[in-house]
DNA sequence: CCCGTATCGTTGCACCTGCAACGGAGCATA
DNA sequence: TATGCTCCGTTGCAGGTGCAACGATACGGG
């Protein structure tokens, strides 16, 4: 009982998968909402939200808690504050009003015009203090891994760079 | 450098670094914590807790706090609970009285020999969907992204098998 | 020996999040 | 039209977390 466990049941925390990942994604979104959550007065709940209403407008807020895989509660609450804060508007569905269409302000596009080159930046860094070896390793891995999970992701979406065919 | 992501100022949450990789973190923790939650009663920060004790014994909150990168309240309470539960018992340290030794109960210690195991055998399910050369690629980022984050990494994690070669 | 400073772990507080219940709205059926 | 079921978004509540302040202890300089 007291013995030394078998090799295979022998466990390290610090190259225990799941471990490593959440670890690895607390850092990263923690240095990476210090660079805009000063400026813009965001955070990330926030942040997914206006980056989904900036590629896809209008939308309701169950597509982006699906989008974001954020909970609806805390999608609502992100919405009510960015509309206190000029981000974002309702517009009322005319086919069903039980959902609310959202979309940003002129003031919020301007905003996320600002914003969208500083988090760009961020994880140009990223990729670049990876080098291109270790960068196309971990794109491969997110998709394979996204897949197994069955997490959204979109197609053809191994591209992060823009010359990179199919 | 060619190779890093298009310089536009088009931003896709999907395709953004940061997005994805808390969401897989979050995905893969829920699913683990699944997995032994209900059976050991404990959660993410506990389970921490105890991995890191299952390794290293004696050990002081702090050097919990600084191996898993939880917030020493984090540690605090986690150990709070470990301690009703009958997982860990502290030991005054006789040349410190400030600090606390903890370490795994007996109790604790054959719990431990159990659920080793049942999260093991989680990572081996999640690495046999990546299958051997996703696996590899992530393994490969992971090191590479903790380093430049300065996570700290144990030498030689890369081998997550005893027989992988490289 | 005393006092100021630093460190360790705990705790009050504020905030955030998930869950579940709710009201409002659509929709199918009779 | 009436009824029952479903879906959308909000909100009260409970639980978790970070931060800062705190008490206790250690340690060094005067």
């Amino acid at each position: 009982m007291a013995s030394i466990p078998a090799p295979e049941d022998r466990l390290v925390l610090l190259d225990f998968l799941p471990f490593r990942l959440y670890r690895l994604a607390t850092e990263v979104s923690r240095e990476l909402s210090r660079t805009y959550s000063r400026d813009f007065g965001i955070d990330i709940p926030e942040w997914r939200v206006i980056a989904t209403l900036g590629n896809q407008e209008p939308a309701v807020a169950q597509a982006i808690a699906e989008a974001t895989r954020m909970h609806k509660s805390t999608v609502s609450r992100a919405v009510a504050h960015l509309i206190e804060t000029g981000w974002v508007e309702r517009v009322p569905d005319r086919g069903d009003r039980r959902q609310l269409l959202l979309r940003l302000t002129d003031e919020g596009r301007a905003r996320y015009a600002r914003l969208v080159p500083v988090v760009l930046d961020y994880q140009a860094r990223l990729v670049e203090a990876l080098g291109p070896e270790a960068s196309g390793d971990l794109l491969r891995a997110l998709d394979r891994l996204e897949d197994a999970l069955g997490l959204e992701r979109r197609p053809g979406s191994a591209d992060l760079e823009s010359d990179a065919a199919d």
